[in-house]
DNA sequence: AGCACA
C-alpha cells in the first residue's frame, strides 16, 4: 500500500496491453495512433486527445506481448517514437483495458434521444413515434421538442436492453413513408442515448406522453395550437376538431357495448371516457381521447367502417362539440377510464363478487368479447409490399404480425369472435380503402399497437407490456 | 512529459 501512490511514476510498472502515450499533438487522431502502433500488433481500441492539454492517448493491443514489443522496441531504439515530428513517450498504462472510448451519447441507457431529420415538428406525431418504437418493447414515455438540431424526441423504455435494441435497429433508418405526410421525402432517425433515466412528463399533450399514467391531466395550453382551424393536405378547411368523437352507429345487428367501443377506439390511444345513448332509434356514442391528434387518427381510420363483418354496426364519425364528457364512471352505457385506479379496482372487485363480470368476459355476446381486439393488434396488412427495405422487424419476411400481440388469454381460451372483427383499419395518413370483405373471421388489424394504458381493468396485457395497475 | 471516463 505504501508504494501504490508512486508506482505510476516508476519504470517498473507491470506490463499492460494498454499503453499510455504522452506528448502527442493536441489534435492527434485515432488514425495517427494506429499508424504508430500497428507495426507491433493489433490495436483493438484507442483513446486520444486525453488530458487537459489533449496531448495524451491510450492504445490497447489485442495481446499483451504486442504491447511489450512496442515498449521494448522504443526502449532500445535510437529513433524515438514520433507523431508529426514530436517525440512520443510510451509507457504501460496502469489499467488493463481502455474502459470507455464512448462519447456521452454512446453510453447506453433506457432513454433514447432521437433526432428526426428532414421534418418539422408537425409532420411526425407522437403516435407515429410511439408506433415505430413500440416494435421493440413497451414505450413508457415520449417527450418531443424542437431544437437547433431539428425535431427531437426522448423515448423512454423500461430497460437498457430494449432501448439499445431499438437504437441498433433504427439508427440511420427512416420512418416508413406511409406513416408520414406526403410532402415528407426523407426522414432519417439519428439515435443516441440520453443521460436521462426517467422523463418527467407533466401533461399528456401533442408534445409529450406518459403511457404509464393514463390519468395524467391533459395540458390545456398544450392543446391550444391544435384547436386552431386545421387545413388539410388538400388545402380544404376541416370541420372544427375535438378530442371527443361523436359516433353514430348504423345497422345495429349486434349489441355494441362500452367495452367493444373501448377495444376498437383504444387502438389509437388512450380512451378517457365513453358514453353510449339512443337518439331517434339510433345508437350514438361519444368517445373522448386526451388529445385531438389521437381523435383525428381514430376518426380517419375508422370512419365509415364496420365494427363487425357483414356491414353490421357501421361507424359514422364526426367531432363532438364536447371536449370533456361528464359520464358515470362505471355504468352499462358509460365508462370513465380516468377515475382513480383505486375506485376502479374497488368497482371491479365488487362486480366480481356480486355479479358475473359480464362486461369484461362476456361469453354470450360473441362480438362483444372484450379481449378480441387485443389479439388483433398488428402492423397494417399492407406493410409487406409497401416498404421492402423495411427496418421494422414486424414487417420483415412478409409477416405483419405485431410482436406484442398476445396469443393467449389466461382465464379463458381465445376464440375468434363471432362474427369477428373483420374491419381492416388503415395506418394513419393512409388514403387507401379499408378492406370490407375480409371474411376469414380474424380479428381486425389496427394501425397502432394497443397501448397497455388503455386496457380495461382485468384485461391481460400483451407480453412485454407492463399492466398500468401498479404505476 | 507522468494515466481518461462517468
Amino acid at each position: 500500500m505504501s508504494t501504490s501512490g508512486q508506482q505510476q511514476f516508476r519504470y517498473t510498472q507491470t506490463p499492460s496491453k494498454v499503453l499510455h502515450l504522452r506528448n502527442l499533438p493536441w489534435d492527434c487522431s485515432d488514425e495517427e495512433l494506429v499508424e504508430l502502433c500497428k507495426p507491433f500488433g493489433k490495436i483493438v481500441n484507442t483513446k486520444c486527445n486525453v488530458g487537459a492539454n489533449r496531448n495524451q492517448a491510450f492504445v490497447e493491443f489485442a495481446d499483451l506481448n504486442q504491447a511489450i514489443n512496442m515498449v521494448s522496441y522504443y526502449a532500445s531504439s535510437s529513433e524515438p517514437a514520433q507523431v508529426r515530428g514530436k517525440t512520443v513517450y510510451i509507457q504501460y498504462s496502469n489499467r488493463n483495458e481502455i474502459v470507455n472510448n464512448q462519447s456521452p451519447g454512446d453510453v447506453p441507457g433506457n432513454v433514447l434521444l432521437v433526432t428526426i431529420e428532414g421534418v418539422e415538428a408537425g409532420d411526425v406525431s407522437i403516435d407515429v413515434i410511439h408506433l415505430v418504437f413500440s416494435a421493440f418493447g413497451f414505450v413508457q414515455k415520449i417527450a418531443t421538442f424542437e431544437k437547433a438540431a431539428g425535431f427531437q424526441a426522448l423515448i423512454q423504455f423500461s430497460d437498457v436492453g430494449t432501448a439499445s435494441a431499438a437504437r441498433e435497429a433504427l439508427d440511420g433508418r427512416s420512418i416508413p413513408k406511409y406513416l408520414l405526410p406526403e410532402h415528407v421525402n426523407h426522414c432519417h432517425l439519428r439515435i443516441s442515448y440520453s443521460a436521462h433515466t426517467d422523463l418527467n412528463i407533466k401533461f399528456q399533450s401533442h408534445r409529450s406522453r406518459d403511457f404509464t399514467n393514463p390519468y395524467l391531466p391533459v395540458n390545456p395550453t398544450a392543446m391550444e395550437g391544435l384547436l386552431q382551424p386545421v387545413v388539410g393536405p388538400d388545402g380544404k378547411k376541416k370541420e372544427p376538431e375535438s378530442n371527443v368523437l361523436f359516433a353514430s352507429l348504423e345497422n345495429m345487428q349486434y349489441a355494441v357495448t362500452v367495452d367493444v367501443l373501448h377495444t376498437v377506439f383504444s387502438a389509437f390511444g388512450t380512451v378517457q371516457k365513453i358514453a353510449i345513448f339512443e337518439k331517434n332509434g339510433q345508437t350514438q356514442a361519444l368517445i373522448q381521447y386526451p388529445d385531438l391528434t389521437t381523435a383525428a387518427a381514430a376518426k380517419d381510420a375508422l370512419e365509415g367502417h364496420c365494427i363487425y363483418d357483414g356491414g353490421y354496426c357501421k361507424l359514422h364519425l364526426s367531432y363532438s362539440r364536447h371536449t370533456d364528457l361528464n359520464v358515470q364512471a362505471y355504468s352499462d352505457k358509460s365508462r370513465d377510464y380516468t377515475v382513480p385506479e383505486s375506485s376502479l379496482l374497488a368497482m371491479q372487485q365488487a362486480s366480481a363478487v356480486h355479479a358475473p363480470p359480464a362486461v369484461w368476459h362476456n361469453p354470450q355476446s360473441g362480438p362483444a368479447e372484450s379481449s378480441a381486439g387485443y389479439g388483433a393488434a398488428s402492423v397494417p396488412g399492407q406493410a409487406p409490399t409497401s416498404h421492402s427495405s423495411s427496418w421494422n422487424p414486424n414487417l420483415q419476411g412478409g409477416g405483419s404480425t405485431f410482436p406484442l400481440a398476445p396469443t393467449r388469454y389466461p382465464g379463458h381460451s381465445y376464440a375468434p369472435p363471432v362474427p369477428g372483427y373483420a374491419t381492416a383499419v388503415n395506418p394513419p395518413g393512409s388514403s387507401q380503402q379499408i378492406n370490407h370483405n375480409a371474411t376469414d373471421g380474424r380479428p381486425f388489424s389496427v394501425s397502432q399497437p394497443f397501448h397497455p394504458s388503455t386496457m380495461p381493468p382485468g384485461a391481460v396485457p400483451p407480453p412485454g407490456h407492463a399492466p398500468y395497475h401498479g404505476y
